[in-house]
DNA sequence: TCATAAATAGAAATCATTTTCATTTAAAAT
DNA sequence: ATTTTAAATGAAAATGATTTCTATTTATGA
């Protein structure tokens, strides 16, 4: 098991290899996510940094969260009402993957288990579409959530 | 098979029976999808009415493909690029069945070909989840985009 | 320490969608 | 057929997530 301090000198030689600048809201961001370990929107991780920064812009984070996503440090998942979530994905590096949320809270956690490679024939099949990729969004209740009436 | 003509009259005898008056642009807009049998976004539907209507508002649009959805005429699908698509379902009635869209020319078909089942319980233990509803979102090349270059 | 390219703030732009409100209209009541 | 009235509409403005612009600040390599 890593530390997360192990795990935030991870993200940050990440940064360097990938020539970003290493500045106080970067850290900052990668640190809410390590600490969380949950998916977020920009506006979540905004609401957050304001309590640290004085001066802190949406763009700012919009444009992180971008980079971060672009270097593989961040999966950008697309949730609830038009709105993109991000997060440090659970699921080893780039294995297939689908995501599930939950309709009161939510929470957005990945799992790897799929059959569509038994369906895809016969959809093309049906279809006439040649297929290059597909996603399953998955809706139901967190096992908090369950338990706790509301959040 | 049901002319297009008495597909009109049946659509017009839905609004009716929703208590929604028949007015001349409800008309074309469900004309509209049943000549074209396709999937639109409102913007769509709006370029193709104002070739008849000159005074035509994309909210009117917006309104109205709401309310077809609501009584069951028109199917909302969430499409490429946070846009939503509106159309006729070609899957009878209510029965469960997903969508494709065409990376090109942005075409949505349904099809009902769905092996969830076999995975809900599986996930569900995974995550703790309690699942309520699934998607499967499937993209591709549509059989014409195939063919011909770009449309 | 300095030079410079990258990062940032703040404001404004975008773009799909929704709301508001005054006007028009379909259809129910007369 | 005419009146009544609730629903439908147009036009403008609001919304909310996201992006762009530009001037200023800052991390970092020389």
């Amino acid at each position: 098991m890593i530390s997360i301090y192990d795990k935030k000198v991870k993200y940050t030689r990440i940064l360097k290899r990938n020539k970003l600048k290493l500045t106080p809201k970067r850290i900052a961001i990668i640190d809410y996510f390590v600490k969380s370990g949950k998916y977020a929107t920009p506006f979540d991780v905004w609401i957050y940094l304001k309590k640290n920064f004085k001066k802190i812009g949406l763009p700012t984070v919009y444009r992180n969260l971008e980079k971060f996503e672009k270097i593989g440090i961040l999966t950008k998942v697309e949730g609830e009402e038009n709105r993109f979530y991000y997060g440090i994905c659970k699921i080893k590096k780039k294995k297939h993957h689908h995501h599930i949320t939950c309709s009161f809270c939510h929470k957005l956690l990945d799992f790897d288990i799929c059959n569509f490679e038994d369906l895809k024939e016969e959809i093309e099949k049906k279809t006439g579409f040649s297929i290059k990729e597909h996603y399953l969004i998955v809706k139901g209740i967190c096992k908090d959530c369950q338990k706790g009436g509301e959040i």
